[in-house]
DNA sequence: AAATACCCGACTGAATTAGTCGGAAAAAAT
DNA sequence: ATTTTTTCCGACTAATTCAGTCGGGTATTT
């Protein structure tokens, strides 16, 4: 498993967006702003959720990102695979050949492990994650302090 | 949750080690042979498992290493943890100031992937590994290999 | 004494991460 | 029309981490 910041940062990013959707597209400035995390930098992460069909723009003043999927369709896993391109804990990358062309002694268990990992990570959606009382909580945090700046 | 190289060998030479340590101590030059591992790598992170009471070690000819718990009461997590210092998600290292001293938005979730991976890998002994068909049958591959070497 | 094997800090090249920078293109507002 | 806002996109970069080497030690057995 390949879990970076950029992925953490992807999901926190859509996460914002799930929440403030409602009131039209979202973005990037504001979610720059709520969730701390650098313009430039949340642009390379949403070309890449747009290309993978997560999100849809539109340019010009008001225009913003919007979720292309209802957000119980869209889970966690979808947003990592989307900018981290594999989630997977092998060193083979799931080919087998770790060691001198032939499965390494601990081959399987990383498969597994892969497996499980991607598999709870595909069981939270975004609407999951909305609901949270925790997140909800962070949430209201960050809109308060934006509205104040 | 940081799996690296480093993990992934550590828990390949320990299974090694548990899957050898029958004839008495077993000494890296053989584990680097089997596993296909540098020595001198080796060396660097049977220091650390060493230090963290996992094995045992004698110098000298006929020397080499051997666990110091019982194979069942050495998990995966244990390894890892071991060499690699941390299984942790989140970004904060569980401090919750991941955004300006609070908590993110996703903190708990990389909080409760973090649990579950470790409880994952500490459900995972050696000697659940060793009876695995998959590590017979390469462990058996691995030591006709080295008898004809 | 010689050989074997662990001990251990320091070093290094390569890769990756986490961004930045500069500008283009589209759309809306004025 | 022009300006402003916003996405689009490739190229670049500093810092970090990884994976591994190197050089010498020390203990133990033969």
């Amino acid at each position: 498993m390949r879990l970076t910041t950029k992925g953490r940062y992807a999901v926190t990013a859509m996460l914002d967006l799930a929440l403030h959707e409602g009131f039209g597209p979202v973005n990037l400035t504001e979610i720059s702003k709520r969730q701390g995390i650098s313009l430039a930098y949340l642009e390379q992460l949403f070309l890449r959720l747009r290309k993978e069909g997560l999100i849809a723009s539109s340019r010009g003043p008001g225009g913003g990102y919007r979720l292309q999927q209802s957000r119980s369709d869209i889970s966690v896993a979808d947003v990592i695979r989307a900018v981290d391109e594999q989630v997977d804990a092998t060193r083979c990358g799931g080919h087998r050949n770790c060691q001198a062309d032939e499965r390494c002694l601990t081959h399987d268990l990383w498969e597994d492990l892969s497996t499980h990992i991607t598999d709870f990570l595909s069981d939270i959606s975004l609407s999951d994650l909305v609901q949270r009382s925790s997140v909800k909580q962070v949430s209201a945090r960050q809109d308060h302090v934006l509205v104040r700046m």
